[in-house]
DNA sequence: TTGTAGGCGTTATCAG
DNA sequence: CTGATAACGCCTACAA
């Protein structure tokens, strides 16, 4: 079939010709402002619908300075991208408070490195009135070319080496204290954690959480690395962690895919939760209720933490100033069976 | 913190200022055109550095005609947007095709009859040079704006009512046929199929292709309809199967989420797979290795179909034809331990 | 309440 | 190779 082509546009002028008005008339009903006559105002719409005229967008912009649109920058490795269960919730909280406010989201996705230099002029072109970003690393170009643009902004987490851009998160390291405590209270004697993301400040966090209920308690050797938030990361932190030490009887992990992989890999060799191992995991997201047994876990408000970040970049536009540069939301132990 | 506002902008008139040409020259070097001394190439670059030149893509784009963008336009029920295993693929498939083109992909969401309206206005005014677009419903005001706009466009799946856009897909049919003649080799005699999504053609057609398999041994009493593809619907869907009969002891489900849920409600009343009801699924998502035991199912090519409707709508931008209207890719059938 | 006209920042045409 | 000089489509004073 024969390439689509986008039929030739009408202009204002078209319109205020089969109108019968001047452009500026058009323009006003266009607009919705007052000071038209009715008159005028049917004889538009009319015109309007019979040349099927819409407004270009790169004229307006161009005289308004304004686009009406939003960035969310979503950066993940590959692979994390399709599993993060928060980052859903996220945009949906953020869309929902910008549609109400008549912006329109747009999503881009930075999956190598020259999707950065592309998103980064596309950010700073004009395309957007203003962005929010999720999970920035150390050291993000992009985040840092943003942080240097002045334009509105919001970041949902707190990269560490950004300052002066408003942020909302959640105070991973209580939460991970307050989970890990609550293991302990159940008369756990060895825990252990399958650490992920210590790249950026929600895994560290995590971590440092843990450490802070363990106190002298705590011991290195029970703790694994592992790269990514993911299901695959938890059978093999867990292989690791039972290699070290075969006594463990607690698990902390830095999120729900990585202890439900945590379980599968105890179901392998035999073991149980809560029975033998109590496991906890982080982020009350769709894996919790489907494990068997199913998680206990800290709930993240993530539709919450968008609509926050969503109404950061909105005060900025509407020339408000933010109260404080970071807030943190509050998060709560949901306490199941598998600890 | 006081609100962040952008800072002002250089033009091209002063780099050309600054670099003592003219705003012609710059504008060639800007766009890497021939015909410029490496004099003047050295002395606008400079000069660019040094005010801090960016492009402005409105005034670009409306001389240009063009905004190097693409939209993809993502509506799902809120919930399901969620669950969707093949949204992720698909988004990464399109995006690496688009950005080796240079184009940048800009995801859209609509989630309410608000968002609709805004996104069609987005799309239509300029904003993208082409589209594509994932699960349209029949009757969607979305799909049918971008098919009269005769803006470059590509559907993965194939809305029924709508005809003079490309699209790519999987054939549904065939591959549901397939799996479910598999599972009826493997002697089960009374099957039944979880259905979703009825309202679209993926639904309807894996719908046909259990009907095909089955010919005269079809019972329409074995079919329970479900709303959606997820893993809730799994577990009312095989509620209800074994309420209607209690003999069943095959099951093909519309997706492996809803697979997964028929599982975990087979388990809960003391029946397990296969040893008493064989039951399959469909997509070869991450669901499918982590259930207990491991899916059998229709690997479907996620990456592969958004790469491919990326290339439709790259075609049609460089004025190409594309061979055919509509175009499938083969899914092949994984077996495991489900059934 | 309405028309007129200038200008937003770039690209593109056309002499030089 | 380079510099003027029109557009591009729209908004917005300003004047009427």
């Amino acid at each position: 079939m024969p390439p689509r082509r986008p039929v030739q546009r009408a202009t204002i002028n078209d319109v205020a010709r089969v109108a019968g008005v001047s452009r500026g008339t058009v323009s006003r009903v266009l607009n919705g402002e007052t000071y038209v006559s009715d008159a005028a105002r049917t004889a538009v719409e009319a015109a309007v619908a019979e040349v099927g005229y819409v407004r270009n967008a790169a004229a307006r912009n161009l005289v308004t300075r304004q686009s009406g649109a939003i960035g969310l920058i979503v950066h993940e490795p590959h692979s994390l991208f399709l599993e993060d269960p928060n980052i859903g919730s996220i945009l949906l909280g953020i869309n929902a408070v910008l549609s109400e406010a008549d912006y329109q989201l747009v999503s881009l996705v930075v999956d190598s490195d020259r999707d950065g230099v592309r998103v980064a002029s596309y950010l700073t072109g004009g395309y957007v009135d203003g962005v929010v970003i999720i999970s920035a690393r150390e050291n993000d170009p992009i985040g840092l070319a943003v942080a240097r643009s002045g334009l509105p902004a919001a970041f949902v987490g707190h990269p560490m080496d950004i300052e002066g851009v408003p942020y909302v998160g959640i105070d991973n390291r209580s939460a991970a204290r307050a989970v890990t405590e609550r293991l302990m209270a159940t008369g756990r004697q060895r825990i252990g954690m399958i650490a992920a993301g210590l790249d950026r400040d929600s895994g560290q966090d995590r971590l440092a959480g843990f450490t802070d209920a363990l106190g002298d308690r705590f011991d290195p050797r029970l703790v694994v690395e592992v790269p990514l938030f993911a299901h695959s990361s938890g059978i093999a932190g867990m292989r690791e962690l039972l290699t070290h030490d075969d006594r463990v009887d607690g698990v902390f992990a830095s999120s729900d895919a990585i202890a439900a992989g945590a379980l599968d890999a105890m179901r392998d060799v035999g073991l149980s939760a809560p029975g033998d191992i109590g496991v906890v995991g982080f982020d009350d997201s769709a894996w919790a209720r489907r494990t068997q047994p199913p998680l206990s876990t800290v709930h993240q408000p993530a539709d919450l933490l968008g609509r926050r970040a969503a109404e950061l970049v909105l005060a900025q536009l509407e020339g408000r100033s933010v109260e404080a540069e970071g807030s943190f939301l509050e998060t709560t132990i949901v306490w199941r069976d598998s600890a």
